[in-house]
RNA sequence: GCCCAGGUGGCGGAAUCGGUAGACGCGCUGGUCUCAAACACCAGUUCCUUCGGGAGUGCCGGUUCGACUCCGGCCCUGGGUACCA
């Protein structure tokens, strides 16, 4: 093999890591680059080619910019911890750190074969203890503040004792759960246990009572982003509504600085509107509104003030506070079945419900407070305890959703502002003018907004209020396979370990299943409190703990006395790529966020964003192949119909014969000739059952087997052929063959299908397929069912048919890295993912196509080699035409790098490669720095040629090529001449020529007269290397 | 429903400060080489055509000397989100 690219690859991968020449560490007098993937589940399944696209981006990358002169760290790393590995071992027994483990090395080596420039020095696994120690130490510093809204941070909870100390809880603005103030003295007085219980109002990471995702199936909770329309996302089991103690992270405080991070920094417009959605700022105010004959204001959240001489009633969640004080004895009944009711319901069924609409009335009346009119209050659960104040005023002239509900329970439409037709839906614009408002009539919205708000506040009944939707994320799981939380309890109070107790490792168990009492998994663990007996918490972190500071750990990855050190932060500061799947765009990427402005708070980092630069990188999708089985039966009689209706036989033919009161397939009349089709077996029986009686009506019988029409079409019509050419011959039976082996499975090629063969489209293992046509020994081999199975061929080649899909191991489309690195080399794997399309679409994986790339590093081989595959270089002085073929590709592809566009410069070093062997170029002065240019793409070539150049230093730290503008300037211009903006001919003008010379000579040109057609033309329009444009 | 991304040959895709639409590759067709096949190499390949040319970047309209690119309206596909007041 001249290009010899398994020995290639295997040398300089063995090169590299014995070499280390991938390690990185803090430079000073470097510049540094930071680009990162993010890190994997180690999943059973492995990789398939999808995995690795931004893996092979961020290497090219990588490798580029350590060229250009920059110190770059590029880790990986897996995010170990995880349900898969879990679940696995609760039906086997098998440990999972033993699977992770073996999972491990599978990706490893995947990831190794594929010449990535990984520094495996830093990685990281999130379920080894060296690592979950930091996690964990992060967690206790979570537990150990609060949040300051004066200041706009976390502080120290010893400050928060402080204050309360001295000024109860008006001391201080904190983001807290709700809870009734305090003064100092009733903090002094509080007992040891209640400070602490009101402590966890405060802490950042709280212990509380909450609702929570709870999914029966996988035996926990789960976060709002892990569950999907009341299903979990992991596994698809139901998820229904549960009240629980549970760990949380305090991440709505973070909400507006999480906002407004998403200015600075540079992500697609798409992932940071997801977030900005998922975060769900609105603004509006909260107003107390008097209720009849208590002694009790609600206060309700509006983003809509302006509308409140509309509010005609007044609607609470089921689950508020007050819904049972304001339950009338008259409702009472009414209102606990529908507070059990909706209780009751799972998240699925709410959702599946959506629309329709629910609500109990309680008796009692709010009173407007600018109208005073009593208007009734409502429960129901279109309106959420979560969110806001857990109630509302709802106006059903401005709120659709207010407006479904009056229309079912018949309550009153008051529109307050002009331009809808409120009676038949709501009128939602915040166009208008205010009326029915009082004063405020005549008012736009905007400044209704604001006169009212000013007006409420004035009133002492409100004040202008901003909410977020983002919530708490809930941070215990009742699984094994996670993090322990560093933390044990005392009296039934939650205390953090002692940092030189780090990491608490986790305990063996002997099953992964809860306890019998119900307890999580970790019940199970002996001994499992501390030296006091204390026992430590059951439950463990959830996925995103591990991957919430990971990117840190890279930076100092051994460092075993801090989560980083100072000096490593400050030289790598945070990443300057960072590449992954959109998926984690409401997990993952909020929380790390809301992590490291934490640890940005407590000056532990340097910087308040982790991530500067974001690329979702698409999917690759999988290219199915189908066969397409057909009915036996059906196939026969429309294929012998075809020939029997074609006039082949010279007779016409009828089908579906009805005669003597049965129907039989074809019969041809003149020559009373009854053709039937059988399968195998009875057609011995149905021809003695119908021989004898058509005979005696002068009709002759020929039963045809399913089978032989299938096998041998021709044959049968030469039987046929000879029974209409002499009327008494009898037709002639032998069905023993025929009869063994009834209905073998029948494929027939794509393009031969009909309708009416009913055909069923299976999906086949892409691998037993090459080019759509389908290798018919692979696969009948493939499935013992299909072992005998028969084949109906275009020119002796089955064409399967293809859709895109997923990449499923179901749809049998998936393709193996391995494999493809097997047949054809990593360098060509890393070009055609790279060449498959832009980086951030989807697109279709099609192995196909890949030919072409492989060519390509086969044709770059041969402009170092000449045919004997001896590297043949010389030192001539290159042409113009080979410099500029050179510089035009550096200035291209460098540029492309830049904007991640790989494909096309992938595409621009081949037409480098076409033009080069056109030119017969073997020069040093332009192979050696082309090799260097292709270099980030096709390292493991690339290194094997610079070293037979005579460089003794890897390919990986040779300079960058950069291009040379005077080697791209151009003597002559071409330019296309159209006329009314049609091109019609080009014309070629030295490059110096004016604008008014070259529409002198394209008019002037002989190709021009027949386009003029005698006439003067209107305008001409000659943009300066461009093009020359007449108007007629 | 709302938000985002995207609709270009048989296929993946290229070209957007408006300036030769279909680069590059696959596939297909023809040719050279070969006993033959594979490989390799060369030529062709958007569609229609009366071989003059005409049409063409989801659809309709607009701006312009000129529109895949800008503007208005609509359709379709993919993704996200869903009673957040």
């Amino acid at each position: 093999m001249e290009y010899d690219f398994r020995e290639i690859e295997k040398k300089w991968q063995r090169y590299w890591a014995n070499n280390k020449t991938f390690r990185s560490s803090v430079m000073p007098e470097k510049p540094k680059y930071y680009v990162l993937d993010m890190f994997p589940y180690p999943s059973g399944a492995g990789l398939h080619v999808g995995h690795p696209l931004g893996y092979i981006a961020t290497d090219i990358i990588s490798r580029q910019k350590r060229m250009e002169g920059f110190n770059v760290l590029h880790p990986m790393g897996f995010d170990a911890f995880g349900l898969p590995a879990e679940q696995y071992a609760i039906q086997t027994g098998q440990h999972p750190a033993k699977t992770t483990e073996i999972n491990i090395k599978r990706y490893r080596e995947q990831l190794d074969k594929i010449g990535l420039s990984f520094d495996w020095d830093a990685a990281v696994v999130t379920s080894d203890p060296d690592y979950y120690h930091w996690t964990q130490w992060v967690f206790i510093r979570l537990f150990e503040h609060w949040y300051d809204k004066k200041t706009d941070k976390a502080l120290p909870i010893q400050m928060l004792r402080e204050a309360f100390a001295q000024g109860g809880s008006q001391a201080v603005e904190a983001a807290c759960t709700p809870h009734e103030p305090f003064t100092a003295s009733e903090w002094a007085g509080m007992s040891d246990i209640d400070q602490q219980k009101t402590l966890l109002n405060y802490r950042i990471a709280y212990l509380s009572d909450t609702m929570v995702n709870w999914c029966e199936k996988l035996g926990t909770v789960l976060a709002n982003d892990e569950v999907k329309d009341g299903f979990s996302i992991r596994g698809n089991h139901p998820v229904v509504q549960k009240k629980m103690q549970q760990w949380s992270l305090r991440v709505s405080a973070y909400a507006q600085r999480l906002l407004d991070g998403l200015d600075r920094i540079d992500w697609s417009e798409a992932i940071k509107e997801t977030q900005r959605n998922w975060i769900g700022r609105s603004t509006g105010a909260e107003i107390l509104f008097d209720v009849h004959g208590h002694d009790l204001r609600i206060q309700i959240f509006t983003t809509r003030p302006d509308t409140i001489f509309g509010a005609t009633f007044m609607v609470l969640a089921p689950e508020h506070e007050w819904a049972q004080q304001l339950t009338t004895d008259a409702q009472r009944r009414a209102v606990e079945a529908y507070r059990e009711e909706v209780a009751k319901r799972t998240e699925r069924e709410r959702i599946a419900e959506t629309r329709r609409v629910t609500g109990v009335f309680t008796g009692s009346y709010a009173l407007n407070p600018f109208t005073r009119k009593p208007i009734p209050i409502w429960l129901a659960d279109y309106v959420l305890a979560g969110y806001g104040t857990g109630a509302i005023m709802a106006v059903p002239a401005h709120d659709s959703r207010d407006h479904a509900f009056a229309k079912a329970f018949q309550l009153p439409i008051v529109p307050v502002i002009e331009g809808g037709d409120t009676a038949a839906e709501a009128y939602e614009s915040k166009t208008g003018k205010l009326i029915n408002s009082q004063d405020f009539n005549g008012l736009e919205v905007p400044r209704a907004i604001e006169a009212i708000n000013a007006k409420v506040e004035q009133m002492g009944i409100g004040k202008a209020k901003t909410n977020y939707r983002l919530r708490d994320a809930i941070f215990s799981r009742q699984r094994y396979w996670g993090e322990p939380f560093p933390v044990f309890y005392k009296d039934g109070m939650p205390q953090t370990l002692p940092d030189d107790q780090l990491p608490l490792v986790l305990p063996e168990v002997e099953k992964y299943l809860p306890t019998e009492d119900g307890q999580p998994p970790l019940g199970r663990a002996r001994n499992w409190h501390d030296a006091q007996g204390n026992p430590y918490e059951l439950s463990t972190m959830p996925g995103f703990a591990g991957s919430s500071a990971y990117y840190f750990r890279y930076m100092d990855s051994k460092n075993s006395k801090e989560l980083v050190s100072k000096e490593a932060n400050g030289y790598w500061r945070s990443v300057d790529l960072y590449v992954g799947g959109s998926e984690h765009a409401t997990g993952h990427l909020i929380y790390s966020r809301f992590w490291n402005k934490f640890l940005f708070d407590l000056g532990l980092v340097c910087e308040d964003e982790p991530f500067k630069k974001l690329i979702n990188q698409g999917m690759i999708q999988g290219r199915s192949n189908f066969v397409y089985r057909v009915n036996n039966r059906k196939y026969a009689e429309a294929v012998l119909w075809e020939k029997l209706n074609s006039d082949v036989l010279g007779f016409k033919f009828k089908r579906d014969y009805n005669f003597d009161h049965a129907i039989y397939t074809f019969c041809c009349e003149e020559k009373k000739l009854i053709i039937e089709c059988s399968a195998g077996k009875t057609a011995q029986k149905f021809l003695d059952e119908h021989q004898g009686p058509l005979r005696r009506s002068g009709y002759r019988l020929l039963v045809l087997s399913i089978e032989e029409i299938v096998e041998d079409l021709d044959a049968v019509l030469r039987r046929a052929a000879v029974l209409l050419d002499d009327r008494e011959a009898l037709p002639e039976h032998d069905f023993s063959k025929a009869s063994k082996e009834a209905y073998l499975p029948l494929f027939v090629s794509k393009n031969l299908v009909r309708p009416e063969h009913q055909p069923m489209e299976i999906h086949v293992e892409v691998s037993l397929v090459r080019n759509d046509q389908l290798d018919l020994e692979a696969f009948r081999h493939w499935r013992i069912e299909y072992e005998k199975a028969l084949f109906v061929l275009e020119g002796g080649v089955y064409h399967c048919g293809w859709a895109v899909e997923k990449m499923s191991k179901s749809l049998h489309n998936v393709v193996n890295p391995d494999d493809i690195i097997e047949d054809f080399g990593a360098d060509t794997l890393r070009l055609y993912e790279m060449f498959l399309g832009p980086l951030q679409s989807s697109k279709p994986w099609d192995t196909n196509g890949i030919d072409g790339v492989h060519k390509f590093l086969l044709r770059v081989w041969r402009l170092f080699h000449n045919a004997q595959n001896k590297l043949e270089i010389n030192d001539d002085e290159p042409t113009a035409e080979e410099w500029k073929s050179l510089h035009k590709t550096i200035k291209k592809v460098r540029q492309d790098i830049e904007e991640l566009s790989f494909n096309t410069s992938v595409a621009a070093f081949m037409i480098c490669v076409n033009e080069l062997s056109q030119l017969k170029c073997r020069k040093r002065a332009i192979l050696d720095p082309f090799i260097r240019l292709l270099s980030p793409f096709a390292p493991h070539l690339a290194e094997e040629i610079w070293q037979r150049l005579g460089h003794r230093d890897c390919i990986a730290f040779a300079p960058a090529p950069s291009h040379d503008e005077k080697h791209l300037v151009e003597s002559q211009v071409e330019y296309p001449v159209s006329f009314n903006g049609k091109t019609r001919f080009l014309i070629v003008v030295p490059a110096q020529h004016s604008q008014e010379l070259v529409s002198e000579l394209a008019l002037s040109s002989d190709k021009a007269q027949k386009w003029l057609e005698g006439k003067t033309p209107k305008k001409v329009i000659v943009v300066p290397n461009r093009i020359v444009n007449i108007v007629l």
